[in-house]
DNA sequence: CTGGTTGCAAACTCTTTGCAATCCT
DNA sequence: AGGATTGCAAAGAGTTTGCAACCAG
């Protein structure tokens, strides 16, 4: 299944007119291995000395356009980056004490596109705040 | 009543132990007389050679974490800062063609809260995408 | 008075870009 | 082969910080 959903992919990159290159197939990789959103730095300490940081944020930014991946606002000053799964659209609560992520698995998108008429093309909805066990 | 307010904000800096100095007075000021939320830049030229860039950010900081401010995350690449209005919290759809901003007089905070299991302290929910006119 | 605050300049972090060398197909 | 892509280094944007001068209380 996941391969199948790689193939999905790799045709996505193929059909858009560019490469698979190295430092795309890389990039590629640690996104989808990741468990947690990556911020650019930790996408390149994933693929040290085989891609420069440059070529991540290309490739990010082009897997972006590409809707291969989407971004992550969690407020700490920089951008995060996770793989999209088809059919798990999902937002982030982090606990700011002991950096706890956990999903939530709601989006109230439908709602709002409703409500104001607009076409949505992108959103972020992430809450800080403290865990169970760091609120005490 | 905007009279009142401020009372309760100008108490509020008082009461934090830091003094109300002009540029505290002049960014608080720009804040409060904007229609829409400000970014550093927009803010340091309403106060224009009157508070220097450096103190713009300093001070929105401050009022950040006095609870005066919150941070709005359109996804501009930089940030931009509302003056908190007590009873009206709301949220934003950005009209990514002509820049129009409308307001969401609703937040899901509560129910976030409720299925987390966090106290929740701070979030962005913001959106983005094409306005009624702009889709067509 | 005097400690908090400011302005200024320099430093930092994150991100983008120009260009020659290199790699896919 | 030949255009897309890369790595490198430099430049941009946004934000923070050190410090002497300054100001509010």
């Amino acid at each position: 299944m996941t391969q199948i959903r790689m193939t999905h992919v790799i045709e996505k990159i193929k059909n858009a007119g560019v490469k698979f290159t190295r430092p795309r197939k890389l990039v590629l990789d640690a996104l989808r291995t990741a468990r947690q959103p990556l911020s650019m730095k930790e996408i390149h300490k994933r693929v040290r000395n085989r891609a420069d940081l440059a070529s991540v944020y290309r490739t990010v930014n082009l897997f972006q356009e590409l809707g291969i991946v989407r971004e992550v606002q969690l407020g700490e000053g920089y951008q995060r980056y996770e793989f999209i799964e088809e059919g798990r659209h999902h937002h982030y609560v982090l606990c700011i004490e002991c950096g706890k992520l956990e999903d939530i698995d709601i989006c109230f998108l439908d709602r709002v596109e409703k409500m104001t008429n607009f076409k949505i093309l992108s959103h972020s909805m992430e809450f800080q705040g403290l865990c169970h066990s760091c609120a005490e």
